[in-house]
RNA sequence: GGCUGGGUAGCUCAGCUGGUUAGAGCGAACGACUCAUAAUCGUUAGGUCGUGGGUUCAAGUCCCACUCCAGCCA
């Protein structure tokens, strides 16, 4: 199948909003697809991977006001910073295009035009309810207060005429593509989600917004008081940078040779439809409802395939711009490196699905795959060649067989890369899939993991056939194991390449192999050449601290004879006495509740933390005076409860004699109302 | 409110069309080794599989109800 048109591979990312700056969703979306591609030339097929900037619309239009500038200058300036970020994530686009271009501004209006010409575009007049803050109308009962729903602002009345895409006749068209799985979304639960979208009748799409309004856009070409609705300008960079609709010229002028890849007359036929989008799941609906019934509706085929990924969450809040409490997680990338950072990436979060970020992880990451496993890898068996081989790569000595260990190690790197091996009968510990098919189901921390385990398995084999030992009494023994772990290093290398590419090139030279990364196919592992020199070097991934308070103390990791025996019922780690949040509070008021013989309502100040009401279970011991005015212990963070139809924000820490009597904790000194307690 | 998907070991999750003692990774404990970045390798984890019913010779695995969570839509 190779070379035929089946094999190639056109990846694209979101071309973002320049109404801020990048953020890790961004990066993680564009390394993935970087990634991605990587992996499919690895695989033997024809890539090309582009993203860029999105750069007309009303809130860009805004963001120049805002700052004084003309809206070109403000596109040029964010532009450029998403530009320069991906190089030092070695993301390594083949192209970023700018919704800005002529290239592009004239596919839009040629496709316009020829929606036009075919009657799939309609003027009408609409009225409603207009709201400048969200950009949209509401209908009557939308209003909440006679004011926008979303965001309280003023809404005006406004009647006025605008140009319809005809996107309800594709409704039955797209079902059928995505159901017969000719346009294949991942995860499948989203393809689901758009199902379930469409099983309401679908509307047709405004795409004009008058200059009144709105001057930031694409003229539409056959009315120029109106310019192009955002989405429909945006979602065409996939065909403008792959040559569609006459932009194949344009294209060569703006990017120079691109030898035939997108600025030749059969660029886009070439590549089109064989797409993978990656995307957020907050874009679905305009990239999997409105841009294949763009595309059907101009003739051409839908969008082959989806990756939609999911969110990095803190505290499992959605991150992006605007979360000044945490850190900024592409700021990582200065403090650990880049490959640390993508690697986190990659295998921390399943494609499609939410995943945490925090520093500690990614040191985790860091510390145990990168460093332990695959780093110290490396470093062991080098040292090993220094030592006793003359720093070059052993020669095989004649009529030695590789261990029984080794031979597994083999056999799992073939099955890795898609041959036929009888594999089961070696033990792995979990199920391992070739690289392709996880690849293609886009499961990339599965690759990555699967990768490892055979960096994992040349781990074993040191500890098991042990070279540094029978070096010194059978050194041909010591050359085979030495021979075959440098290959294996290199074979693993060379698969990581995609997520790792700057690092896996150094591993490549660190085990004498010089001729670069090379395809699956031509991976074999016998071809790393005896007598290559082994360069000297030191470790490739540093370990790094990050000490997380919650962490545990670890002097207790031997303990010693005279260490008296404690005995601790249901013992608990630190972390979790971590999440208890106590705090000293003021009790302003405190009264009974009618109907409870127990309870009593305080109103506590915490204070910056402000009130809360607490319920507690005292009024069997305490009376009301006692305690106003008073300091107390509150658990804060406890989840709030509806006692007697009220609801208790809190809990009140109480010391509970033997005799039964509760007794308020309270705090020695002066400690001022919100203080923590540790 | 409607629809969809979930609730499995301390944490993150696998468990396909129902079938022997419910799995992996991380963490933890213990042991081995000493070439290596105090790295590596091995052994160990006994969890009412959200709750309650039901179908079946047999159910995390199918059905019903309840509950909690997430997503999509309105």
């Amino acid at each position: 199948m190779a070379g035929d048109v089946m094999s190639r591979f056109y990846a694209t990312t979101p071309i973002y909003y320049v109404n801020g700056k990048p953020h890790v969703g961004h990066a993680y979306c564009t390394a993935v697809a970087d990634t991605s591609r990587r992996f499919e030339q690895l695989l033997g097929r024809q890539t090309y991977f582009v993203t860029g900037t999105d750069e007309h619309g009303q809130k860009v239009q805004e963001a120049a006001e805002r700052r004084g500038v003309e809206p070109q200058a403000h596109c040029d300036e964010l532009s450029q910073t998403f530009r320069d970020l991906w190089p030092t994530l070695n993301i390594a686009p083949d192209q970023f295009i700018r919704t800005t271009e002529p290239r592009h501004k004239a596919v839009v209006r040629r496709a316009l035009q020829k929606l036009w010409d075919d009657g799939l575009i309609e003027q009408r007049s609409f009225a409603g309810w207009y709201s400048t803050a969200a950009e949209r109308y509401w209908t009557e009962k939308d209003l909440i207060d006679g004011k926008c729903p979303d965001s309280g602002q003023e809404v005006t009345w406004l009647e006025e005429a605008n140009y319809f895409f005809l996107m309800s006749r594709f409704q039955q068209p797209l079902i059928d593509a995505i159901e017969s799985g000719k346009m294949k979304i991942l995860p499948a639960k989203r393809a689901n989600e758009v199902l379930g979208f469409l099983r309401e009748p679908l509307l047709d799409l405004c795409i004009s917004r008058p200059k009144s309004r709105l001057s930031w856009g694409i003229e539409l070409p056959f009315d120029d008081d109106y310019v192009t609705y955002v989405w429909f300008d945006a979602l065409m960079n996939y065909v403008t940078a792959i040559g569609g609709f006459g932009a194949h010229q344009d294209n060569q002028e703006a990017l120079g040779d691109t030898g035939d890849a997108v600025g030749s007359e059969k660029s886009f036929e070439q590549w089109w439809p064989h797409v993978c989008h990656f995307l957020g799941k907050d874009i679905l609906t305009t990239h999997a409802v409105y841009w294949p019934t763009m595309l059907m509706a101009l003739g051409l085929e839908p969008p082959r395939q989806y990756v939609v990924t999911g969110w990095w969450l803190v505290d499992n809040t959605k991150m992006s711009k605007s979360l000044g409490n945490v850190v900024d997680p592409l700021s990582l990338k200065d403090k650990y490196g880049p490959e640390v950072l993508r690697w986190f990436l990659l295998r921390e979060m399943a494609v499609g699905q939410d995943a945490n970020f925090s520093e500690a992880a990614l040191v985790k990451r860091n510390n145990t795959d990168l460093a332990n496993d695959l780093g110290n890898l490396v470093q062991r068996t080098t040292v090993l060649v220094h030592k006793h081989f003359d720093s070059k790569v052993p020669a095989l000595p004649a009529g030695r067989e590789p261990s029984a260990i080794l031979s597994s190690a083999i056999d799992l790197a073939n099955y890795l890369r898609g041959q036929e091996v009888a594999f089961e009968a070696t033990q792995t510990d979990h199920q391992v899939w070739p690289v392709a098919k996880t690849v293609q189901e886009l499961k990339l921390h599965v690759t990555l993991a699967d990768i490892m385990t055979l960096v994992q398995r040349l781990n074993r084999v040191l500890a098991s056939d042990a070279p540094f030992k029978t070096v010194k009494t059978d050194k041909d023994a010591a050359a085979v194991t030495v021979y075959h772990t440098l290959a294996g290093i290199r074979v693993a290398a060379n698969l990581l390449w995609p997520a790792i590419p700057q690092t896996s090139e150094k591993i490549l030279q660190r085990v004498g192999w010089t001729r670069g990364v090379v395809s699956i196919d031509e991976l074999n592992w016998h071809d790393l050449p005896t007598g290559a020199e082994v360069p000297r070097g030191s470790a490739m991934f540093p370990r790094h601290q990050f000490e997380v308070e919650a962490k545990a103390p670890k002097v207790k990791a031997k303990p010693k004879k005279s260490a008296p025996e404690v005995q601790i019922d249901n013992p608990i780690e630190y972390v979790q006495f971590a999440a208890l949040d106590l705090r000293v509070g003021d009790v302003i008021a405190a009264e009974p509740i009618k109907k409870s013989q127990k309870l009593l309502r305080l109103e506590v100040s915490l204070g910056a933390l402000g009130m809360r009401q607490i319920l507690a279970g005292v009024a069997q011991h305490l009376q009301p005076e006692q305690l106003v005015g008073t300091k107390i212990q509150v658990l804060t963070n406890l989840k709030p409860r509806k006692l007697m139809g009220l609801w208790s924000q809190g809990m009140m820490m109480l010391a509970e004699t033997e005799d039964g009597r509760l007794v308020p904790m309270r705090p020695d000194g002066d400690a001022p109302a919100g203080s923590k307690i540790a």
